[in-house]
DNA sequence: AGTAGGACCTGGTGGC
DNA sequence: TGCCACCAGGTCCTAC
């Protein structure tokens, strides 16, 4: 489920939540979900603070505590959040859970457990190797067709290896790189080089990217915020409820552009869905 | 510098 | 119904 806009979603819900909200308490169901800290520890440092701001870098969830520290979440595959009063039964899937003072609690869910959640003081947030390591928010400013040329050129990976690579740019995840790459009819198979070599690829690209990244964010926040069910995953077809992927899903229904079947190839493991005939 | 493949985990689906 | 193979939105590691 999770790449940007669900991120995003799920870091808007929360703050508007559980922003302001004082933690009375801590438990931790599945001590594994707690990295680069002892469970002790973290559920010690975490008792008594106010979460303030909410926010998002990467896909990484970044709730910002009274007193300098930082709860860092990430989703991988499988992590939501579930927000609930105190007396309501649990999911199953539940493996940390936040209690609140007004008597509301959070829990973090996971089915597959692949997400982490770290503890660590706000400053040092942006020193980290991984930190740096991240690559540009596809919807700041900072992220323009210039700086999207420079990491495509000599590059000869598939473009679709490129929007994936977080170091690079990040937010993408297999979903979206392949709609971005279907709006801008590339394919995703062409090596990032030559796509840095055409201006109109280039700008078709970037426009792909932004497009569908900021309609999947509208499609979220249009849909009524749930309180009880905040980002887990759920769905029988893979659509989100509002959203509707233009090839993602989508092998031999028509192109929604020419008509021509959709195709779904395999790319370093993982599914891709293109149009043969208007990505080139 | 690349890529392929497997690992981490669990659950859902479709075929036989 | 049971069993099995395969699939899944992320990331990291090792071996070529």
């Amino acid at each position: 489920m999770p790449e940007l806009p669900e991120v995003e979603a799920v870091v808007r819900a929360l703050d508007r939540t559980v922003g302001g909200k004082r933690i009375a308490r801590v438990r931790v169901l599945r001590p594994q979900t707690i990295q680069c800290i002892s469970v002790a520890r973290f559920c010690r440092l975490l008792r008594g603070r106010v979460i303030g701001r909410v926010r998002r870098r990467a896909k990484f969830i970044l709730m910002d505590l009274s007193g300098g520290w930082t709860v860092v979440v990430h989703l991988r595959m499988t992590g939501g959040f579930v927000y609930t009063e105190s007396p309501q039964p649990l999911p199953p899937t539940a493996r940390v859970l936040f209690l609140l003072d007004d008597g509301t609690r959070l829990a973090y869910t996971d089915i597959r457990n692949l997400g982490l959640i770290r503890l660590i003081p706000t400053e040092q947030l942006d020193q980290s190797e991984e930190w740096r390591r991240l690559g540009v928010e596809p919807l700041s400013r900072a992220f323009t067709v210039r700086r999207l040329e420079e990491m495509l050129r000599g590059s000869r990976r598939a473009i679709k290896a490129v929007l994936l690579d977080q170091t690079k740019v990040v937010g993408l995840g297999n979903i979206y790189a392949v709609e971005a790459l279907h709006r801008a009819k590339v394919s995703p198979m062409r090596r990032a080089e030559s796509v840095a070599r055409s201006q109109a690829r280039l700008v078709a690209l970037y426009e792909g990217i932004r497009e569908t990244l900021r309609e999947a964010i509208a499609a979220q926040s249009a849909e009524p915020l749930h309180l009880e069910f905040i980002g887990a995953k759920r769905t029988k077809h893979r659509s989100t409820a509002s959203y509707s992927f233009r090839v993602y899903g989508r092998q031999g229904e028509p192109c929604p552009v020419c008509g021509a079947p959709i195709r779904r190839v395999k790319q370093h493991g993982r599914s891709t869905y293109y149009c043969a005939r208007c990505q080139t």
